[in-house]
DNA sequence: GTATCTGCAAAACTTTTGCAGTACC
DNA sequence: GGTACTGCAAAAGTTTTGCAGATAC
């Protein structure tokens, strides 16, 4: 799965938002980096380190905030630690968040649409498919 | 589902812990309101609200810490907001949290155990079945 | 008696917000 | 030119930690 950062500059400015040097460079960092799991502060960390572009701390926040609202990106919390974003457009995928360490591995849904239909159906939720988070303890921790 | 709150007193002796006032008091909320969404808020709220017992903020994260080192209770961040609690003897279930207002929602656990065997043949994490989160939109959200 | 636990206070961490100035359209 | 966005700084909310004193065993 590829998408370029151009694409999301597009999504921006068809929401009637103005393009700017910071939502570049944010957008950018995400079009790299989709495949990882993105928090607001490795983002963050990322932009700095392109002395072209800066952005402060709430800039970046404000600008996922305005992915999120196009529809492009989605972020949640999912362990104990900063929430994480990840491209709407990507394939329905769940997450394995390590109870002990905080790791996180991702698997794609499979078999798991039947199920989330009858959780829409019993409780009358709107389910995200495309997104949610199993605990447990990754093959390290669960040696100790 | 009944837990008293002597049973969680006597798993914690058990484990070698002293019991404490704040620890009965705690282990007492829980054992009243295990059936609720438990916040570290909510718990210390409670023991505040009993003259007879009182226990500090950080006295109440222990004690949870201290219970869950013992196996008695799960917690997870579901939503943007506090961590959830509740006793691992509880029967499975999952959680369904709107994105939107944080409302929370449970239902029971089946037809998910042969996608959780997979899940951990996949990843190699040890799944903890108990306890995960599903997103999406309460019916009220969901209407806006 | 002594190791463990508590309360207090302060810090750590993530995220949000107010406001004056900047820059996009 | 005017509105939207940015940076800065400070606040809000949850959880953790250090430490001196209290308490369970």
């Amino acid at each position: 799965m590829h998408i370029a950062a151009e694409t999301l500059i597009a999504a921006l400015r068809s929401q009637g938002l103005r393009i700017t040097k910071a939502r570049r460079a944010v957008c950018a960092v995400i079009a790299l980096r989709h495949n990882e799991h993105l928090t607001a502060a490795s983002i963050l960390e990322e932009v700095r380190n392109d002395p072209e572009a800066k952005a402060d701390q709430s800039t970046v926040y404000r600008t996922l905030d305005a992915l999120e609202e196009a529809g492009l990106l989605v972020h949640s919390h999912l362990g104990h630690g900063a929430a994480v974003y990840h491209l709407a457009s990507e394939a329905a995928h769940q997450h394995v968040v390590c109870s002990n360490c905080g790791a996180i591995a991702s698997i794609p849904a499979a078999g798991l649409s039947d199920w989330l239909a009858d959780l829409q159906r019993q409780t009358g939720y709107l389910i995200d498919p495309a997104h949610f988070a199993v605990n447990g303890l990754c093959p390290n921790c669960a040696r100790s």
